[in-house]
DNA sequence: GGCTAAGCGAGACGGTACGTCCCGTCTTAGG
DNA sequence: CCTAAGACGGGACGTACCGTCTCGCTTAGCC
């Protein structure tokens, strides 16, 4: 029973070259933070990563793609959320970081991204799976941990809990009708809990 | 004193074409059904409308803003709400609705320019203006209302609330991490309300 | 009787800029003569032009037909062969210089056009059309006068005559087995005209 | 004292795959007879060989190599000319043929062959070497011949003799101001012999 | 009626980015 | 040392779109 187990066979041919796609990744973020999405051409990442064109279009499809892919390369990594006090109040600063993140470089990324992505399905999936739920993850675990501690009443739906409490910064931050401050985030929070806790 | 209250006075040369004017804003919403902002160049426009492109950046600044327009002219007039029962219901109704009209082509339409005027200020004005913010303000006048007849506890903030019933259908349909359906906007007011009622 | 000869209508639109034409064409002979059709991309050609690349195929369909454009434009139109003696001296004289003009620029990108254009019938007839039929021309009509003067047998056909005088030199330059020289286009001349002399 | 007289060493390391060669040859002389040198890209070239493009580079500095020596491969040898009859006969016949062949596939790509290396003096001096000149050599041969038979007056330059018969059905056929068929081939030789029989 | 002023259709223009293509080289693993 | 596979840097290609411009024509009010 020769090769039963197949382990990762190499694939024949010269191998992909990683510090290429570093490279890139790198340029792509870089031109990220400086000018948005729309501003950096794909001519503008070849140059800066040190690479031919053709290697970018082998490897993604468009340069929305590779944006994509850069921005989540470069986020800090999901931390299991550390705060101090009950889940609640972890639950508690969390949105209100949620808030100050919003403006932070990578917060405008993101939403500049999540706009982008509108009309393309499939870069949003992406988006979606190694941006944001893993992190919706973590506020679902707090909400649940909030009543496993018997901090919010049972019977609380946690996915409607988190889009109640996040939703709204969101909302403002896009449309801009109104600030997304620590003032409003705090009192969004104190009304939503209200309503879940005793 | 010589033309002073001369009301208004046509300006000299050949006045602009109110067909043209209509042709475009008409073939620029026809175009934004069809495949949104992106999909339609100016060209596209210029044809679609027999007009000259001249003659759309006479009077747009850009293709957006022609497209805002266009999609300003065809919505349908901010009606004072009219809703069976009390005030109350009416913003519960309201709120329901919302998740719907999302889904609808101009519900559609209306999240495409928001991400598209994401990077631009001014345009993200005039949309908030023309179109979000009287359809706000008859949100907020019900809650005020809901206030007045004693349905809502005193010192409810109008606009967090709007905010908290409002945001989260937008972020669910921007995000796209759960569906936005009666079931979760009629649980959303549930909850929400829950917060603000005796 | 209004419009009857309908003179040359100008058609609508903006008219088609002169200056780009010839800074086009000047540019892409520049650098046909520095490098030859190849080293020259339509980029070199819209940049040393100070024209848009679309400006460039909006007139013609290929980088190659621009060169050919360009070429023809500047040589030297074609001048009623003037040379002293009688005509078949002034043939013998033509042939004479064709070798030497063989070797000079224009004669060098003559050639290469025509070894581009091998695939490319129209660009072929184009070339023969604006170049070489008009100087062809040239030298039937001095065999013709030729044999009116009775310096050459009657019967013969012009056609072959001129092959035969030009062919032998467009042979050697191309194949280049063997030197193209004065020598060797008197010594051709003094051989096909043994055949045509009494 | 080894190795010491043992000349036809066999280098180290693998020999040379000869299939891979031939498949090569025969791959690339396909396209070529398909589409021409331009329309056969290297990996078209490898990929219909079965072959890896670094094995193509290996071998042969560029793509025109490859198809020049393909051509060469093809053709069929250089035979001792067997005709009918006299010497100028067969020189006749000669020219006759060479008409014909230039129509002919091999002859389509022999000049396609002479148009791409106009610029590449290496490898017009291969095509000269490996195609050319031998069939060159037979006809110089068979004027000699004729010469020594007396067909011919004696003084004639072989060379220039060659040139003045094959040059114009060369120039004909690339210029393509006129045909090259039998007639054309067999006036041309009529005129020229006229200047060179008694 | 002629004059001035501006809008208009047509479409060419400069600029910029796109994604594809091909060449000849390089980097692996395997024969 | 050769080969297959295929990624790589470089760089040209021709297309698309944007917003501007240049025409000649039209539509008005004013003299």
């Amino acid at each position: 029973m020769p090769n039963a187990g197949s382990p990762p066979r190499r694939p024949p041919g010269r191998p992909r070259s990683e510090g290429a796609r570093r490279a890139i990744l790198e340029a792509a973020y870089a031109l990220l933070r400086k000018g948005g999405i729309a501003s950096a051409s794909s001519d503008d990442i070849s140059k800066a990563a040190g690479v031919s064109k053709a290697t970018l279009y082998r490897w993604w499809k468009t340069k929305e793609a590779i944006m994509l892919d850069a921005f989540c390369e470069k986020l800090t990594p999901v931390l299991p959320y550390e705060a101090k006090g009950s889940p609640l109040n972890a639950l508690r600063q969390n949105v209100v970081r949620g808030a100050d993140w919003l403006h932070s470089e990578d917060g405008r990324i993101a939403m500049r991204l999540i706009c982008d992505f509108y009309e393309d399905p499939k870069l949003r999936q992406l988006f979606l799976e190694h941006f944001y739920l893993p992190r919706r993850g973590l506020q679902i675990r707090l909400v649940k941990q909030a009543m496993a501690a018997g901090e919010l009443v049972g019977g609380t739906d946690p996915e409607i809990l988190v889009d109640a409490l996040q939703g709204p910064l969101f909302f403002r931050f896009l449309i801009g009708h109104a600030p997304v401050d620590k003032k409003f985030a705090r009192d969004l929070v104190e009304l939503v809990l209200k309503a879940v806790t005793a």
